[in-house]
DNA sequence: GTGAATGTTAACAG
DNA sequence: CCTGTTAACATTCA
């Protein structure tokens, strides 16, 4: 991405939007996207080339196996930070709206749809489809609106949690992800979904199928 | 050396 | 044109 416009400019914000993070000019807004194997360090550097840097007076930005691109407009036109559950205004009854419009599709591809909640990846996925009792596989529509309720949650609480587990530098203890057992020693099972190719993880006995 | 992993999107097939 | 599938990206760790 071209950087030129960016020279003598202020860094004046630093936000985010789910998994996008965006770095704010006067004239502008950059957006840097990890993707699976991405990194930003702040004044440190590896050995590997950036594929996205800025150098400030005093300090840099360094990017690593990460997409970036100038926004087509300030983000605030972009984006709907309703939707993020990082955001203060994460709006539980709009997200319950949206999912009106999801009613024939799986709970598990809904979590992850970043339209719907943005910001939600496969460890959260996982991690809060357990935690709410629902199996993955549930019909989105199927599902009673408490529980729906309860999920949303969960996924808000969650997403806060390990955002500041890793501030502190530590990371939330999975309960299903990437596990062989519950924490209460009940089975998990994994599956993996056929059109991501990611993989799911669930207890059969904890986590209620709603069809 | 092998395989798998916190994700998205362009290209392609039908 | 719409829908679904595949490949590509490219690093780190076990």
């Amino acid at each position: 991405m071209p950087t030129k416009w960016i020279n003598g400019k202020k860094l004046l914000d630093i936000r985010t939007w789910g998994k996008h993070l965006l770095l704010v000019f006067a004239n502008g807004a950059v957006k840097i996207h990890l993707g699976l194997f991405g990194d930003v360090l702040i004044n440190e550097r590896k050995k590997v080339n950036r594929s996205f840097f800025l150098e400030f007076a005093k300090g840099e930005i360094n990017g690593y196996v990460v997409r970036a691109e100038k926004l087509k407009a300030s983000p605030d036109d972009i984006y709907d930070w309703c939707t993020d559950v990082l955001s203060e205004k994460f709006d539980s009854h709009y997200v319950k709206e949206l999912l009106k419009e999801q009613s024939k599709k799986t709970i598990d591809d809904v979590l992850v749809d970043q339209k719907i909640f943005t910001g939600v990846g496969n460890i959260i996925r996982n991690e809060v489809l357990y935690r709410a009792g629902i199996h993955p596989q549930s019909i989105t529509g199927k599902i009673p609106a408490a529980k729906i309720s309860l999920l949303i949650r969960e996924a808000v609480k969650y997403a806060r949690l390990f955002y500041n587990q890793l501030e502190k530098g530590k990371r939330v203890p999975f309960s299903v992800y990437q596990q062989e057992y519950t924490p209460d020693g009940s089975e998990v099972t994994m599956k993996i979904l056929p059109r991501s190719k990611r993989k799911i993880f669930f207890s059969e006995h904890k986590q209620r199928l709603y069809k």
